[in-house]
DNA sequence: GTATTGCTGATTGCTGACAATCCGGCAAGG
DNA sequence: CCTTGCCGGATTGTCAGCAATCAGCAATAC
């Protein structure tokens, strides 16, 4: 008999799928920061009741990309320079984690797998699919992560990477030198790989110092707090 | 003018106070590992309505202490051997960045603080009281963490705590050499206060070293996918 | 006797309506 | 001109009831 497969993913609950649609708006910047997100509107754009918007909402909250306000409001979070700080200081800690364990589970398929993203990315990066390429990058750091076989980790790492995302869209951010970030790949692959745990580490964690200098230096010198757009008076009506 | 608290704390919405509830009596064990947990049952019991109960209950499936399979059942997490050593091993990495970072913000108020719940620990360990030396434990990591000034680190951590002291109560699990622990406790304060946040970070992560070593050889040798209890076919009515 | 199938009670998922709370503007007073 | 108090509208918080789904039992077939 053929393998059916599972219907439990086409079957999943309103309130997940409802968190689905808005956060995939909120990452593609069709939700600017600070946007203030109305119960009412939201239940009658996604044609569920309100209740089921809440309780997606409280999920965007708890993986930071909305904010409430009690009695008052929901909104999508702003990221400030300070925002941005933290974000990626826990990224290296994770992610400094999961290269370390990784190094301890190498085994043949996962190494393929690993090597199969990064062709990936080199061709992205080659053709100036620079777009594609991000998401790639991503890949690849989820792929290591996941070579640590730690749900926790994972689960925190998925929220992490996704704020990253967020960040870049709201900030405009983007790589600048593509050619010195694919050697980087290539080492830490390399180092995972080899089962070399301490470096693993330590390169999975430098990954992003440059953008943690810069913003613990922006964070001194500026204020820190100030959102990235703050949209005062705004009487939209959507 | 004297600084005035913030009334939202006491305005707390009735679902993080239902949450409160039911998270309180999950961590000190009076509900155990794979309880069942009815929405009915806890709607009555705390005398809200099952929606907020809802609500509760996935805030504290967010948490890791509940969780839900859907249409079914909400029941009280088991914590396995390989969900202690996720819950360590991440633990160790959340703190090595705090003790990093909070090297790098040492003030006077914050060493003296730091010194005084050392002191209450010392004091509590010297009495024999260690279900309190416990809490001061947990105290002490949490001050260095918040030191390092990072919402959002802070968050994961009170939740790892959380966890860790969800599997302390679940597995029966107390600290062995308290005069060693205190040693260790205080050689991490000092290297905080000393700006020295590649020691510090060092000492953070290895404090649960020992802890995380059994639990990866108990790992190895056994089944980590066991939960700590496994009531099959309890048929309460509570 | 064992495996399969249909049913039933129990439980969770979702909805619409009601209650509590807050924000903005306006007028009165200093 | 600024402050203070009040009110109305809008928005979120909570509740009770209907619909969808599942685990387990009983009946049937072999």
């Amino acid at each position: 008999m053929a393998k059916l497969a599972s219907l439990k993913a086409q079957t999943r609950l309103l309130d997940r799928r409802a968190a689905d649609q808005i956060r995939t708006h909120i990452l593609d910047g069709i939700l600017p920061a600070g946007q203030r997100l109305l119960e009412t509107k939201l239940s009658a754009d996604l044609e569920v009741s309100r209740g089921t918007v809440r309780s997606a909402l409280a999920q965007l909250a708890n993986e930071g990309l909305v904010k409430q306000v009690a009695f008052t409001r929901w909104e999508v979070s702003g990221a400030s320079v300070s925002d941005a700080w933290e974000i990626y200081t826990l990224r290296g800690a994770l992610e400094g984690l999961g290269a370390r364990l990784a190094a301890g589970n190498i085994d043949e398929a996962a190494g393929k797998a690993l090597r199969a993203i990064a062709e990936d990315l080199g061709k992205a990066v080659r053709r100036g699919r620079y777009q594609e390429a991000i998401g790639f990058d991503f890949d690849l750091h989820t792929a290591i992560v996941e070579m640590a076989r730690h749900q926790r980790l994972a689960d925190q790492h998925r929220y992490i990477l996704q704020q990253v995302r967020f960040h870049m869209v709201q900030s405009g951010f983007l790589p600048e030198d593509y050619d010195a970030l694919m050697a980087e790949h290539t080492r830490l692959i390399e180092t995972v790989l080899a089962g070399d745990a301490d470096n693993a580490e330590k390169l999975a964690r430098s990954h992003n110092d440059a953008e943690v200098k810069l913003l613990a230096k922006r964070l001194k010198e500026g204020d820190g707090a100030t959102p990235a757009a703050s949209p005062k008076r705004v009487r939209a009506r959507a």
